[in-house]
DNA sequence: TCTATATTTCTATAAAAATAGAATCATGGA
DNA sequence: TCCATGATTCTATTTTTATAGAAATATAGA
């Protein structure tokens, strides 16, 4: 991973909506949420929240699957995860550092 | 920790140039690195490095701290962990998921 | 096909963030 | 105290991001 990706990724999560939304879609679990459903919840307008949506799904943050008419976002886990790594990359400067390893754990959980 | 000190902390971490000098700090370690050397190093104008340490530190991201003319900043492992527990909060959906756990390992080593 | 519902795109506007030159402030040595 | 060096603040400008109404598109049931 890039240093422009992870960019991207982190300004996807960096706005108080969005945040809320990832957070929500965590919680939803690897089956996601419709977007109306997200909408209502958060209060969110539809084009703002499809705004967030469209951002977030260009990072790579979240996945949308069509259901009928309805479209379910989820959280994209491995994506979180590989973004986890990267921002503790070298942690410790040196000295060895588990935490890359150990979130690695949560992906193959999760997905 | 609350969405919206999340979010600064994300956002601090959210532009080329601040991802930049984090991940240095992080590979400096806890001795960290005086303001011209990480300027000279990314090559950063320092009324532009100066703004953006401000913004770090201001999300507690960074660490400042004086040595003769020097101001020395250096990664804040404590809050970055605490940013990653927060956004793998609720992670799995229920389903228990160790990395929140795991992931403090850092903290305690490196600080 | 007509209609209701779900979501997105278009558009304009408002708000926030990034950049860097010039001026200022702070520290410590001569 | 004077000067050089290191870093920050001030200022103006440019660029990017957020918001939401209105229009358009898509799906599926009557």
């Amino acid at each position: 991973m890039e240093n422009k990706a992870a960019v991207t990724r982190l300004a996807a999560l960096a706005q108080d909506t969005r945040l809320s939304i990832f957070r929500l879609l965590i919680t939803a679990g690897p089956e996601g949420m419709a977007v109306g459903r997200i909408g209502e919840t958060l209060g969110v307008a539809p084009a703002t929240l499809s705004f967030h949506l469209k951002e977030m799904a260009h990072a790579q943050l979240v996945l949308a699957r069509q259901e009928s008419r309805f479209i379910f976002y989820s959280a994209n886990y491995a994506a979180m995860n590989e973004l986890l790594g990267f921002l503790t990359e070298n942690c410790c400067a040196g000295t060895p550092c588990e935490a890359e390893d150990e979130l690695a754990s949560c992906a193959g959980k999760c997905n």
